[in-house]
DNA sequence: GTGCATCATCGTGAAAAGCGATTGATTCTT
DNA sequence: AAGAATCAATCGCTTTTCACGATGATGCAC
């Protein structure tokens, strides 16, 4: 049976009119051109050259004409299988991140340059969820704030604990004892993921705060805040910069940290732009948490 | 470096879900495909599948991918250029025919007929050119009267016997001297190919005959012999069919006769279709010579 | 844990690919 | 006409590759 090597002799004999030219342009002997003409000559069914002896060049047959139109395509499609290989390797790629909206506002947007800075023609698609089960079927990636299933490894990234935004001079400086929220009214996110882990704490402990609002938008929830309509119970990075309009207070005892992981399929082999992207969250993290 | 076997053990390895069941499919062992994959996966720089152990299915990794992709493409064209081999085997090809007037009249009709039954898919292109030096490039075939080059192979078709064409009752029947063409007004072809060396045979025994016109046509020629402007000295096959309006008369001594040869260019290995035709024109020939 | 299915690895033998030298054929030069 | 030059085919040999079978390792199901 022909290989590609066989076919690239071939285009060699072709362009060099003789096989001994051939088998120097290639690192080959002359013998060995002749055998490798021989297997395409065997496989073909007839002669692929006629050999006019002495110094004229060899001259393709029509059926050589046929082999070497068919292999010179092969050819090509083989360069081009090592130049997508080359950029694929090269993780100018495409990489599907699902996330959510704490993670697009903290971590996500110097991931993405970063990546962007290493891999100029990369393809990044994020997708943006907030769900209680995280579905990453089509996803490299994806950002949550907890474990799930087996199936799925993660990396921890980060604890990011809970605290109390208020207006300044609501509450006194510094910790706040956790059973002081118990009828506080209070802004929040909807109860879903680690929002309900929090609650779940508080009503364990007999505290039951006074959700007045909840919504999903963070500036919404820090607008809530500044109106006076309540307190905001909510993850420190949920508080995008330091706001002079706003105090964050910590809590004493300390309420379970909403922990963020980075997850993908287990046992999933990464593409090199996927495995740069978790490295770069991994410090992105370590630098927001420092 | 990986080779097209490489890769039909890629793809059925991510057909078939694992290595054992491709080997089966493949007619290899198992470790054999390990070994197959075991290349491509260093050729490409990193792991094209992850092995999740046990009776789980392999899974193509995106690097995997990227090669399968690939590597479906190239096997498909090698299977093309399968197809088209076979179909050049099968003579469903082209052929480049040279010609002239009366081998177009005569001997080609027939010799065009049955190749294209035997090769209904065929592609026959004709270029008729009359001249002295007949050029074979870019032709499989020529019909020439004549020898050339050192570098033309031939294979004589038949022999062409030069006729006075006269009208009914010109001259008495039978064979005709030939000291009674001197000074005879004449119609004949131009002076060239095989005309030329007929003329100069008559001419080197002292016959002159008077040439009133010259024409490349035939048709034109016999036109003007039953014209009465005077006789021809033609090929006998230059007379398409017998014909009431036109007496055929042998000459004594004979002249020599027009050979009609089939060319091709020295050394070249023909197609199925030429070998083809130069059969179908020899048997043609042996029937119109009998 | 035990059994089953699966892939990797290793050692072995066979096949092939490649090399170097030689041969035989053809062309070019003198 | 003779010799030189060019070139592909061939032969014997070495190295590499290929494929196999056996064994081991791993994960899953019961």
């Amino acid at each position: 049976m022909y290989e590609l090597r066989h076919l690239a002799t071939l285009a060699a004999v072709a362009d060099e009119g003789s096989f001994g030219r051939a088998a120097n342009r290639l690192g080959y002997t002359q013998s060995s051109v002749s055998q490798q003409i021989a297997v395409l000559e065997k496989t073909a069914g007839g002669p692929l050259f006629d050999r006019p002896g002495g110094p004229k060049p060899v001259r393709i047959t029509p059926l050589g004409a046929v082999v070497l139109r068919h292999g010179r395509e092969l050819l090509r499609r083989a360069d081009d299988m090592r130049d997508g290989i080359e950029r694929f390797r090269a993780g100018d790629s495409r990489i599907d991140i699902g996330t959510f909206q704490t993670v697009s506002n903290t971590l996500l947007p110097r991931v993405i340059r970063d990546l962007r800075d290493a891999h100029p023609g990369c393809d990044i698609r994020l997708f943006e969820e907030e769900t209680d089960d995280p579905d990453l079927t089509g996803l490299d990636l994806m950002f949550f704030d907890g474990r799930t299933a087996d199936s799925i490894e993660d990396l921890k990234l980060l604890d990011d604990p809970y605290v109390l935004v208020a207006r300044p001079g609501d509450f006194p400086a510094g910790p706040i004892p956790l059973d002081k929220l118990d009828g506080l009214p209070l802004v929040a996110h909807p109860a879903i993921c680690h929002q309900a882990v929090v609650e779940g704490f508080l009503n364990a402990r007999g505290i039951h705060p006074q959700f007045v609002f909840r919504t999903e938008g963070n500036e919404a929830l820090l607008a809530m805040v500044r109106a006076g309509l309540g307190a905001a119970l909510a993850p420190r990075l949920a508080v995008l910069r330091d706001d002079e309009s706003l105090a964050l207070h910590e809590l004493t005892p300390e309420l379970p940290p909403r922990e963020i992981f980075l997850l993908w399929l287990a046992g999933r082999t990464h593409s090199p732009l996927a495995a740069h992207a978790i490295e770069l969250a991994r410090r992105a993290a370590a630098d927001l948490a420092g």
